[in-house]
DNA sequence: CTGTTAGCGCGTTCAT
DNA sequence: ATGAACGCGCTAACAG
């Protein structure tokens, strides 16, 4: 049922010319009489020309795609991330392939290896679990990679992440300032990097104030249900500690934060008069939750453009070879909002 | 700084043989001795051979990749639907590009033209715009193409959508069973199938229980925001008809219910007490927020699922000829909540 | 300015 | 069972 493609065979046949020529007449590039440009380029509009960036690609040894590996699309802080890369692409004329791992380390490297047969220019990562496992292979293929909030940074691998440790000490201050002290931290059990510096940064802003870090607690998984199920671990346990609960809850992010707040009140706690609740990333829908979260934003948008941006830089640099940042950090704000 | 790409070639020379045997033995077609295949196997991965499947795809006309053409990747409805369609896609070793339209008609026309030329075996649209228009480019390109959600089906445009109009009147009976009267609606005012679909449901669900559809407001977008600007609004109007707020709203989407929630929070009006909510699709977080969302369950994870098997079996159909449907309806269910 | 030749990496005839 | 030759659609290097 496929139609046959034309081809710039076609067209050459049709014009009474070479294919070459037709090639060049078509990207502007090399000598062509201004005459023939003009009736080739009539001829593959009429009948309906698109080149082949397959056989391009193959060529020129350059396919104008990358690939992109999330998580989860289904999660709003990945997608957005996805949208800016993706929006950044296209300014350039790359596609993007993109690819979830379903927080499968296994999948990640299957992927990336499908990836590579497919010929892209390069891969961005997003929340890699993977981390040193890729350097070796890396190695082999040479192909240009940023990884987006992982744990590390090797020779040929370039790494963005957002300054999660400074995000939660920002949030801690707040709730300190305020006065709340009983503060218990809710954590994401994947060993991605952002769960560490968070639930270090917590940590820590606790001792720096003097404050004991007794409470903490792993939730299933970082979704609206994980936070509501290890908020409910946590009141159970302050109830044992304290026989109370805590002035705050701290939380590794936004959805949890919100499966938290669900929790509270179907326990019959009030936000923030009883218990308060932060979140970490800013999602759209943390402005419209009751009460309205305190969260820290994260630029996941831009995260996403400027690792496009830095992975189309390490494309080019194979021939123009200039200083590329390995590591760049960007910096959340605080958001206050009434939940706290 | 790319390293040369090992191919057949490569160990064609180191194994002493002829590239076509080595071709022969990694895909396990046509004839090999075990020996020389065993032979080959272990040297291919010795030295990390990946098959380039852009040359593979050139000799084929078969690339293993399909187009993915959503409104916004941030909307989670369809991140979801895309997960559900990466998923089966992979299953079949088929690779995904995702782009995004920002909802813009001419920009959906380009991205399908630019899969075109990276020779996607198939398309798929999701809450497409451009309808009628794909018909007479598909007829050219022969691209086998399955819009989701979409206004219509043509020859060789094979659709699979969400029956919008019975999800809405099941969303309108139960509201009327529950004794409200005075039901206003909020719509999407972008112009696709679902809105008008969802938005026919109302008026004529009203008009059957002999309720006036007085009340109707236009969001200006589909998302959170949308939906609390036109709560405003709807409340004013409701003051101005009845001097009163209506008894329920019933809201294009969860966003925008949402929103909704959100804005009549503000205005301290209580859900469901003063005024009741009812979303449609049943995104996550519609379980979370307070009061956790009546609504209808899209299948959304299976429409991708379907949509996907849909694709795939058009695009096989090149050879084998069988019956395919042209049009899909996937029924979704009513998901009662404390929103009313 | 244009045509000829060559090859990207692979699969698919045909021979042998 | 294996090798030689060819082509997928395109661009690059040279001719002329």
């Amino acid at each position: 049922m496929t139609k046959k493609r034309v081809s710039i065979k076609d067209i050459a046949r049709l014009a009474g010319v070479s294919s070459p020529t037709v090639s060049r007449a078509l990207q502007g590039r090399g000598r062509v009489s201004t005459l023939t440009r003009e009736r080739i380029t009539q001829l593959a509009n009429e009948i309906g020309y698109t080149p082949s960036l397959v056989a391009r690609g193959l060529v020129t040894q350059r396919s104008y795609c990358v690939g992109v590996v999330v998580p989860s699309f289904a999660d709003p802080f990945h997608s957005q991330v996805a949208q800016g890369i993706e929006e950044e692409a296209r300014r350039h004329q790359y596609s993007i392939f993109l690819a979830n791992t379903d927080v499968d380390p296994a999948r990640e490297l299957e992927i990336a290896r499908t990836f590579h047969g497919r010929q892209v220019d390069g891969i961005i990562v997003s929340s890699s679990r993977v981390g040193n496992r890729y350097a070796a292979w890396l190695q082999e293929t040479g192909i240009p990679m940023v990884l987006l909030n992982a744990h590390v940074a090797f020779d040929q691998i370039h790494s963005i992440y957002h300054d999660d440790y400074q995000g939660i000490c920002l949030v801690m201050q707040h709730l300190i300032a305020r006065g709340y002290r009983r503060i218990a931290y809710i954590s994401n059990a994947r060993g991605v990097r952002a769960s560490v510096e968070r639930q270090r940064a917590w940590f820590d802003s606790m001792q720096v104030a003097a404050l004991p870090p007794e409470l903490l607690v792993n939730g299933p998984n970082g979704r609206f249900h994980g936070g509501a199920i290890a908020t409910k671990q946590l009141l159970a346990q302050a109830q044992a500690l304290w026989q109370a609960p805590p002035d705050a809850i701290c939380c590794y992010n936004d959805t949890m934060a919100i499966g938290a707040l669900a929790e509270l009140r179907a326990q019959g706690l009030k936000t923030p008069t009883d218990v308060a609740v932060t979140g970490f990333d800013d999602i759209d829908v943390t402005e419209f939750v009751d009460p309205p979260l305190t969260t820290i934003r994260q630029p996941r948008h831009q995260m996403g453009v400027q690792a496009m941006q830095l992975l189309l830089t390490l494309i080019d640099d194979r021939t123009a070879n200039g200083y590329v940042p390995r590591t760049t950090v960007m910096l959340g704000e605080l958001v206050v909002r009434s939940s706290t």
